[in-house]
DNA sequence: TCATCATAATGAGCCATGCTCACTATGCTA
DNA sequence: TAGCATAGTGAGCATGGCTCATTATGATGA
């Protein structure tokens, strides 16, 4: 008894597992599309949500090193996606603003990350639908009940 | 109308995004604990589902470059999960093999797994644990047909 | 048999992304 | 103004991708 939910259990959790290998690999494909890396898309992301910053804020949204976020930017600077810009306040710091090309390139992406959200639920029969997102919102709220906490 | 439907389906990968990224960094987190890369442990689990085999066959399997696979077994090879055997039947070969300290971390990655599978779902309502599975099937056979394949 | 081509692995060397530590330039505060 | 704190970067390391060239071996045909 006990024994047989344990196996639905890891057969869930393959699932969801393969599903996180596979959308994992078609997000990264798309980008290599684009010339962005997996990385300094994550920057540009960051950056569309908390607006033009400081490396520093850049540094602390992503969870990563200041000296990491100095790498990613300039590889986005040499791309053109983004430039330091002087910050008016503290001559220490830059603010890494979007160009024309990096705010079109995250519109891009949004615009393809629509059109995905529509291909993979269109077709599903509404109440399938719904429990998957019941579904999901349940094993979030597990997930932060066990200490894990959304990187956002 | 449609825009309606539009949101909804965003929020739904949005969802299963974020998922993957917790999910992702839940594993990688785990895994510094037992003295493995994501990188290295993904080979031997590629290694416990084809067996012990020729660096040329688990390039293959992982979808990497042969080279990739050397230097991977070398970190392996100096950090005790498994061996270069000589391929008795090709001598260029050789046969990577699981130690005995592989084999129980594999083991041990494979308790964890459970373990954690039981602490996402055990507490789920079944209904609701259905529709989950429902979901998943029907998003991983959507992919399918999108042309995705599983890496396994 | 032996020359030739194919294959398994690796050396050399590149790039990206993460880290720490040390350092510079600047800001802040007592 | 002296001294500590902070923003960014240089130096240097590890991992993990890649390609290209090389070595050793296998396989095949004249």
């Amino acid at each position: 008894m006990a024994h047989y939910d344990d196996d639905s259990y890891n057969a869930a959790l393959d699932r969801l597992l393969l599903l996180t290998v596979m959308l994992n690999d078609d997000m990264h494909r798309g980008l290599a599309t684009d010339g962005l890396t997996p990385s300094r898309t994550s920057l540009l992301w960051t950056l569309r949500r908390i607006g033009p910053c400081s490396q520093k804020a850049i540094a602390a949204a992503m969870q990563i090193s200041p000296r990491t976020v100095t790498g990613l930017v300039d590889g986005l600077v040499a791309t053109g996606f983004v430039t330091r810009e002087p910050d008016p306040a503290d001559r220490r710091a830059v603010l890494v603003t979007f160009t024309a090309k990096g705010t079109a390139a995250v519109d891009s992406l949004i615009a393809q990350q629509r059109e995905f959200s529509r291909q993979l639920f269109a077709a599903m029969p509404p109440e399938r639908f719904a429990g998957l997102v019941a579904g999901l919102d349940d094993v979030l709220g597990t997930l932060h009940a066990l200490g894990l906490r959304s990187p956002f």
